[in-house]
DNA sequence: TGTACATCAGTGAACGCGCGTTCACTGATGTAC
DNA sequence: TGTACATCAGTGAACGCGCGTTCACTGATGTAC
């Protein structure tokens, strides 16, 4: 698995690699693979798996940041972007194949997104209820933000120390945005 | 070059096209693939131009209709729905390269996207000068606008006709969202 | 109008290559009695 | 404690396959004079 996530990067993606190159980065040779996976793909899925793992990692440490901390968009994109730089590869790998070629791949990777919106639109729902800013459309401005840092997150992984920082900047405007949009909204109703 | 985007779909990425499948989806010899493009990459670049047609084309409609109907907010999404619809594996192509292994394609595909980002900041611009409704940062908008189109337009293409219909209304209400919580910034500042 | 020539899209045979997968086999480690 | 056996991660040789690309060649269409 490390072989694997190793050789991906912006120009490598999971469906170009083979199976000879990974048994070749792990030092083995490629009839040894099957000891592990029974083909190519299974291999990925369990680092969508780890992928998800990170992501609950993730929510639950911009929680306890927030805590203590407060600001909780600002707190959230740091976060997120932090963890992008420590997990680089395996975000690579959930940005990319959300979208891919590979139906299972995008199954998966929808499943562990889905779970990270429905986490985030109940911290949403509880933030407003506490600051008494009632918000209108919850889950759809969890989607929102989620589909928002999601790209970005793609666009800062390739990018410059300086360009990320414009990136978190831009990011944090666009939550705000949708932010205070769902609550004029709620508010005109 | 029909050959090639007949070829595409949710479970098949330009990139996994070979030269001899294209040749012989358009009933010619491997090599008499040489005599139109050096590479098949080539023949992918002037499908992406063509893409950039279709977007061009899609923002004139949608902004005569606009005109015509106003509700611009849900006459684009319409808009933008039907032009997805009727060029499914060219909208396709540019949603898939954008974020894809190729840097060529990411270039080119982000070329067509900027420009469509910089005539709908102009729109935001004016149309906020005509209704007197000043935004925040109309440029950040368009992104995050554009953003999100192209994000549902990627989830639109392969849902049915009753989810491509809650598709179009969640895309409005983000859109939604976004403009007035923009209006909203512009306000307080 | 005829003639000579250039251009152009097409062809089939052939090449070397990396691929996924199968097979029968090895030797170390773990387990039962 | 010793012995027998099972499990497990590893191996190299071999297979057939589709690939991109080269080559020398063909015949139709366009162009110059």
């Amino acid at each position: 698995m490390d072989a694997a996530l190793a050789q991906l990067s912006a120009d490598r993606g999971f469906g170009s690699l083979s199976l000879r190159e990974v048994a070749r980065e792990a030092g083995i040779a490629p009839t040894s693979f099957y000891r592990h996976f029974a083909e190519l793909d299974e291999l990925g899925l369990a680092l969508v798996d780890e992928g998800g793992v990170a992501l609950r990692q993730l929510m639950r440490q911009a929680r306890k940041r927030i805590a203590r901390d407060g600001s909780a968009i600002s707190t959230s994109v740091d976060t997120f972007m932090e963890y992008l730089g420590n997990n680089a590869n395996l975000f690579r790998l959930m940005l990319r194949e959300r979208t891919g070629v590979s139906k299972p791949f995008r199954t998966a990777v929808k499943a562990e997104i889905d779970h990270f919106v429905t986490e985030l639109a109940d911290d949403l729902r509880r933030f407003a209820d506490e600051q008494n800013k009632p918000l209108s459309d919850a889950r759809v401005v969890a989607e929102a933000m989620v589909t928002l840092v999601f790209n970005q997150g793609a666009e800062a992984l390739d990018a410059t120390a300086r360009e990320r920082e414009e990136l978190k900047a831009k990011l944090k405007t666009e939550l705000r945005m949708i932010l205070v949009g769902s609550q004029a909204l709620a508010a005109r109703a």
